[in-house]
DNA sequence: TATTTATGTCAGCCATGTTGACTTATTTTA
DNA sequence: TAAAATAAGTCAACATGGCTGACATAAATA
């Protein structure tokens, strides 16, 4: 029944007919990009691991303490949108934060039900120190792509992400950039 | 108390000194690669993660059942170099797609210590099942990106891997192919 | 023969995700 | 103004998938 393609293995995975492909062959180099970004994820999660644990943080609260210190100010409800978790996931690890004073909660303005959330400067300088080998690792990467890597990579993973949440992400970026206005 | 809104905002994130940034303030632009990283990630893994729930199993079995799948025969030290994880944590998920029939083991030919993996006629077509969706949303995204995106992504991808393993991955592709140039 | 290697296994711990039920404070609405 | 909706927190239980450490077995190799 699957023997298309039945040549010398067992299984030439990905060489049957595939669903949303124009020739119906799907391209094998586009299946080494899933595993290109498996790897490349994999790698990109490690270098803050290791800082993570000299303070018995997890991945979880970097997720946390990179969108906080990123976007001041943030609701528990934006935090949810983004990280995509359950309430519940995300009190156990805001709490240790905020017990950590790596992170405050200040009632809203207007909405004093809500709880804003900052960074304190400890908070600040962790989140600086996860984000640097982040940073190296990508500026490194479009250097070695060439020159034109960063607006396509850009672009290729905006489009990666469900175009529900463009909107979201578009909003969020914008939310960084008119800070970027206020100060210059 | 840091006010609510108090406009001197407490975190300018990344826009202090950073190591390996030549003019010492990061792009901010290059922030936002982390985080479209990150949405790209999640959302990649999310579809594959509903099909996965059916069968009872969960993305550590995705991962191994895609690996075996794509290359046929791998051992499972070159499973556990792969995704990086210890022996005890892939017998696990290993042992429950073999119990279903989904992969078989089968002693090496020329060391009989070796356990070489191979998919099942069932395990692969669970396979290309979760594939299908991560190849339409690569295939898409790429088509959004420009024509150059394929090319430009997978070097960027590449790039992002650690250098350490570089050679590792070029090997695993030429496994199933001729090895085509990824560096930029 | 002795050692190394590839793999398996038991036992337990930890991080982080889930669901469901419920509370509290505050804002909005009928 | 009373009722309903909303933002957030909390308790309890459970699942997944990492981890360490210790030890077992079979086969290859020195």
């Amino acid at each position: 029944m699957a023997d298309i393609n039945s040549k010398e293995t067992p299984a030439r995975p990905g060489e049957e007919a595939i669903k949303g492909c124009e020739n119906n062959l799907p391209d094998p180099s586009i299946i080494d990009l899933i595993e290109l970004f498996f790897f490349a994820y994999r790698d990109f999660t490690q270098d803050p691991d290791v800082i993570l644990t000299e303070f018995g943080f997890g991945r979880a609260h970097h997720r946390v303490l990179h969108f906080v210190n990123r976007y001041p100010g943030l609701r528990v409800a934006d935090l949810l949108e983004i990280l995509k978790i359950t309430k519940q996931s995300l009190a156990r690890v805001l709490k240790q934060l905020v017990d950590k004073s790596i992170i405050e909660q200040h009632p809203g303005k207007s909405d004093r039900r809500e709880r804003r959330l900052y960074v304190t400067p400890e908070g600040q300088k962790l989140a600086i120190r996860l984000m640097e080998p982040q940073l190296s690792r990508i500026i490194q990467a479009l250097k070695s792509s060439g020159i034109e890597s960063e607006q396509t990579s850009r672009r290729f993973l905006y489009n990666m992400i469900n175009s529900v949440d463009h909107e979201a992400v578009l909003e969020l970026f914008s939310r960084s950039r008119s800070k970027r206005e206020l100060k210059g």
